[in-house]
DNA sequence: TTCAACTGACTGACCGGTCAGTTATATGAA
DNA sequence: TTCATATAACTGACCGGTCAGTCAGTTGAA
């Protein structure tokens, strides 16, 4: 964080920090609990401040979640944005796109662990409608829909729905996240979760 | 539900009708609210007792979460498994397997909204680990995943970790149904999802 | 001295689980 | 069949614990 920047004194920069540090808190331990297990405290104590701090921070618990997952996937999503944009050919978008993913994942056990427990929990039928989640879901598959539809177009790939198979491709990789740290599969060292996404996606598992 | 079986009082009949009825309604509720934003006394009025009723015949909450579900998704393992054995053929057997899970999620939607909103939750890494959800899981897969080793093995399927690929296909099935009842796509009336999944799961999106 | 930032004891609502009391059903003697 | 008794089934007010959110008081930088 750059916090010199004209423009802004040394007290909004110390309230940027503290507004990031709460975040990060937050995705600790929401990523470790889930939503209804992980109390205001817990996350005031990962902080390092009290209770009170995080409600001149941010007005309730769903805004703390909301921000916390929100703020680092609109990250992920303008970075795989510009990777796609940058690569050139079908295949080569949709690794990337992948790449960007995995890479936020791997990078940030915290987002990862939240993303896993809370996603699909809060965009599903019993999800939280109180938060705009699902906008921010169809925003993340709307662009790897659209390097779909191109690749359908130009005949290079099969012909189908682009945003059901845009959708199906970021689930494959949760799944894959998702064993590997529940430790039901993919324990062995050697497996690599982004080519076994890919393959699977781009070949089927025909011979 | 055979009321009369020899051996069985009119109590004891009634008594595992009350059981089912009581499961029914708490995954008509849990699949609505998800397990944190469900009462005891949601269940309760969906079932049509009082709240003390429900404790006449499970002793926790968590109990009742752990019958609702897993009574219902052992039937699925248990048909599954039949109409694979019964199939002839890598493909044949892959295709059983899918169009049970399929039959099953849509002829009892309290069960898949259930299970859509609350198993991946339980077994990810903030998962109620003080249920065997796990387990399972585990079993649900593996049948699937004996077949694409055999599979695998004769060549039929391009060689991978059978385990990992039959999570993959679990969760393909799931995401499907979650983007159906989500409104997220797949809302066209003549998009096949059995038909979606099992095409990209055998060849993929390459033309 | 000023005041923004921060604190943590406190409040009120909520909910899982209990249990003393009520109702329904079965039994069997008259 | 009728009534008395026993017991199983059920009820819902209540209890204790938890937790999101508040606010009067404290701290420390400028």
């Amino acid at each position: 964080m750059n916090m010199s920047l004209e423009g802004k004194t040394r007290r909004q920069a110390l309230t940027e920090f503290r507004e990031a540090e709460i975040l990060a808190a937050a995705r600790k331990v929401f990523g470790e609990h889930g939503f209804a297990a992980s109390t205001i405290e817990m996350i005031a104590a990962a902080a390092g401040v009290a209770k009170g701090t995080l409600y001149l921070y941010y007005s309730s618990k769903d805004e703390i979640f909301w921000n916390a997952l929100s703020s680092r996937f609109r990250e992920m999503i303008a970075c795989g944005k510009q990777e796609v944009d940058r690569a050139e050919g079908t295949e080569a978008k949709i690794r990337a796109s992948l790449r960007v993913r995995f890479e936020f994942f791997r990078s940030d056990e915290a987002f990862m662990r939240m993303y896993l427990t809370e996603f699909g929990q809060f965009c599903g039928p019993g999800g939280l409608h109180r938060l705009p989640v699902r906008e921010l879901y169809t925003e993340s598959a709307a662009y790897l829909a659209q390097v779909l539809a191109e690749g359908m177009q130009k005949g290079e790939l099969r012909p189908g729905d682009p945003l059901e198979t845009a959708m199906a491709l970021m689930e494959l990789t949760k799944a894959v996240f998702a064993m590997r740290f529940s430790g039901l599969a993919g324990q062995n060292p050697e497996f690599d979760g982004e080519r076994f996404v890919f393959n699977l996606f781009w070949n089927g598992v025909k011979a």
